[in-house]
DNA sequence: CGCCACTTTGAGTAGTGTCAATGCTGGTGG
DNA sequence: CCACCAGCATTGACACTACTCAAAGTGGCG
């Protein structure tokens, strides 16, 4: 198995699409009769989003689950002042709007910071599907363990380190797992928006990414980074285990 | 060292211990039937630990998941240089490690903060549960659901309040659902506990609760906390709607 | 060309962290 | 029984990070 996510394959056995949505990636195939699959796909709805648009606002109440295919989503909450707070950037390949399970209204704000495709299905639908679906149930729980994961570091990060690290540490995550050295990566965030997911303004952002600049740690341009060495950047995270100052006191001795 | 697991097998309807586990109350009953709950119960195993005893530590290779029945547990992570951060204090009827589902290591230490009574599950056989019961499935994404839920609160507050609304949400998040005005609230968090998990330093923590104290909003003592006025307090959190002076400015024009 | 959104930079300061000293409490052992 | 100690909490003086306010630079687009 392990094909590729692209329609390569593809075979659309039936009239649905198999194969082209996130929700019926491989690992559902082997544990899904062909016919199971179609039955789900009926289900299914093939959206679109251009930027900026808004899937689905703060307090809603929902509808609908998404499997995003291409293109990224920030989700981000306020408090009733106006403050903003990014939660996280959900990327192809991730469900959004999980949290809906427990009932209630949706947590966060869905915004496309790019052209979005998706799948969504009314949150019903999906669970009458995961009534029937082991595989299905397992890869929600996959998906929703990771987000978990991903939260916590972030809260982590927020209640831990310095700016300059809660930047470097941001910076090394747009990294993408297979490290092909010096290439320009993609940075779709405004300096507002890194502000706020980082838990600081958008001028000390400014400020931290000049200073990088200046050290030749990062090449900065409109819209991506280059980061050079990587390894200069982890040195500043934290989690590197050297740290000039930080900002919180270390309990340790 | 750590656990003493006392495997008391006692009572109900079958060898196992219908209706004793978190993992199988009441919304299990529905779906599953007798036969498939005793088959459940026979993975499970009672354990038990005491004050500031480990459950587990961030970075072993996952073995279990926990169903806790009493008491309360903190889960920590920290950075190398050792400063610590409190991700969430799980309760009594919370799932607790739900995470090693995406593989890998614990992200996080899991420390009693009071005796403890829980169930515990060896992650591959609870897998083969959740592969045949879709009951089970759905209690582990709503539980899942909802700790993201919590994380992504605890986000945004890490993220965009100052240290006098972070307390005071802390304080709030106290109070039971089914408010009893005037009663003193058990506080299990040391100072030090309650910074690490605002993202604050014990000192300020310790300012904080002297002002409020001072103002007449809260009354402390060793162990716990009274809010006489919780009104009070709400309009210091920034949720309240009104707020003196943010930290982060407010990009509501 | 001029407008607008985004970014950068500077000067000043509020809010927290840091360091240090003291007080309080509960447990331990002589 | 009390003296001692360790851990937690409080308080003060000070330092410094990151926020605030302000102004100017940059680049895209009608």
């Amino acid at each position: 198995m392990a094909n590729k996510p692209t329609d390569s394959l593809t075979t659309p056995m039936c009239a649905c699409q198999i194969n082209t949505c996130a929700l019926c990636e491989e690992q559902l195939h082997s544990s899904l009769t062909t016919a199971q699959m179609c039955q789900i796909h009926e289900k299914l709805i093939r959206v679109t989003y251009s930027e900026h648009e808004i899937l689905f606002h703060e307090g809603e109440s929902p509808s609908c689950l998404f499997a995003l295919r291409a293109g990224q989503v920030k989700l981000t909450t306020s408090l009733p002042d106006g403050r903003q707070q990014i939660l996280r950037v959900a990327v192809a390949g991730q469900l959004l709007g999980l949290e809906i399970f427990k009932g209630g209204h949706y947590p966060f704000t869905a915004e496309a910071l790019t052209d979005i495709v998706a799948c969504k299905i009314h949150h019903r639908d999906l669970q009458q599907i995961l009534a029937a679906n082991a595989g299905v149930s397992w890869r929600v729980i996959q998906s929703l363990s990771q987000e978990l994961d991903r939260a916590d570091i972030l809260i982590r990060d927020l209640g831990l380190k310095t700016a300059q690290e809660k930047v470097s540490g941001f910076l090394l995550s747009l990294i993408p797992k297979r490290v092909n050295g010096n290439d320009a990566l993609p940075l779709l965030l405004s300096r507002r928006e890194m502000a706020e997911m980082l838990g600081l303004t958008e001028e000390t952002v400014s400020r931290v990414m000049a200073e990088f600049h200046r050290n030749k740690i990062i090449e900065t341009g409109k819209g991506f980074v280059r980061i050079p060495n990587p390894k200069e950047l982890e040195k500043l995270t934290g989690v590197g285990s050297n740290l000039p100052s930080g900002r919180n006191r270390s309990p340790s001795e």
